[in-house]
RNA sequence: GGAGGGGUGGCGGAGCGGUCAAUCGCACCAGACUGUAAAUUUGGCGCCUUCGGGCUACGCAGGUUCAAAUCCUGCCCCCUCCA
């Protein structure tokens, strides 16, 4: 009998594991298109920070995703998992491999495991509620918000910023409380995906180094410059302050850097150091959030 | 050679007789995680512990004191200035 399902290979990972390397290879040897499952490299504008593919790398083997947003666009785990699913299927018709590849947990996860359905917010409703956020200060913002919402008020850090903003903006914007919406079964992915995890994940003190030497190497190849070109779109206020893309590991000190604030050789050491507690955390997301054995693991 | 300043936990840096295992920052460890996630956030962080506590600690060696990281003496090392 025949299996009429979608392999799809999943590589996950901290940051600097691997797992480019490892994709490449695994696609060249069965015939696979490496997607990208990274929350930064899906924009266009900081691809050396980013560690996005080099375009030799990008001609030798089919990659996308990556690059396919602007610096003012934002993104979300429930809109790339819409991106992802079509290039698993656009793929699959073709007859290949797709190769899941990337660092974002929250992505990964939001597609093998879905989201609660959830209309979107405006626009105009987040902003308003990260401007009375912003108003009230922390600790006054959850109580209003324990308020209007005592259960997601309970369930929420007090200074979680990000997570209030988001109860707040739910709440606001649809009437309900997010704790109803997220009780809704989540929407999983099509049946017919079959997922095969493989975790890269190199002991610490390699991980570490090999983030402090990914970093110097950002450096030589050109990731001031990068980081010049968004900081100067920032001060021209075409690109806001804010704006996802400025999350990239390095971004921030090194723009604090070019402007005076601080010691180039502060700013990468911050750099250095940002990337590593970065794969730490995703270390420990992939340890208790996307256990391999809730899904199909291969060695 | 002379005059000052200083040596504190992995690092930086407070403390200047008890309430100090020692504020704080960094690094590090562990955790949370349903639409900004390379984000946001919590806890821990000398050693041992039956969690009551015990032990070793503030350059080294002595001393004063009921009590010292904090005072005194000697020694070692570092920095600045004068020669």
């Amino acid at each position: 009998m025949t299996d009429h399902r979608v392999p799809i290979t999943v590589i996950a990972g901290p940051t600097a594991g691997g797992k480019s390397a490892r994709a490449m290879a695994l696609a060249t040897e069965r015939n696979g298109v490496i997607i990208n499952a990274d929350s930064l490299q899906v924009y266009d504008t900081l691809p050396i920070l980013t560690a996005q593919p080099s375009d030799d790398d990008k001609n030798k083997t089919p990659h996308c995703l990556y690059g396919i947003l602007g610096a003012r666009d934002g993104c979300s785990a429930a809109q790339w998992r819409l991106l992802a699913m079509r290039e698993i299927d656009a793929a699959h018709a073709a007859g290949q491999l797709p190769i899941l590849c990337g660092g974002t947990g929250f992505y990964l996860k939001a597609l093998m495991h879905g989201l609660s359905p959830l209309p979107d917010v405006p626009p105009a409703v987040r902003a308003r509620v990260m401007a009375r956020q912003k108003e009230l200060g922390n600790p006054a913002f959850h109580a209003e918000l324990a308020k209007l919402d005592p259960v997601m008020g309970a369930k929420l850090n007090p200074n979680d910023t990000q997570r209030l903003v988001r109860a707040r903006e739910v709440l606001e914007a649809t009437g309900k409380s997010l704790a109803e919406w997220q009780a809704l079964p989540p929407e999983g992915p099509p049946a017919h995906y079959k997922f095969a995890l493989e975790l890269i994940s190199p002991e610490r003190d390699v991980l570490y180094a090999r983030c402090n030497a990914r970093f110097d190497t950002m450096l030589k190849s050109g990731g001031i410059e990068e980081v010049e070109a968004l900081d100067r779109r920032i001060q021209a206020g075409e690109v806001s302050a804010d704006a996802p893309v400025t999350h990239a590991l390095g971004f921030r000190p090194l723009q604090a850097a070019r402007r005076g604030r601080m010691p180039l050789i502060d700013a990468v050491e911050r750099a250095k150091a940002e990337t590593r507690q970065y794969a730490k955390r995703q270390v420990t997301w992939f340890r208790h959030q996307l256990k391999p054995a809730e899904s199909e693991q291969v060695a």
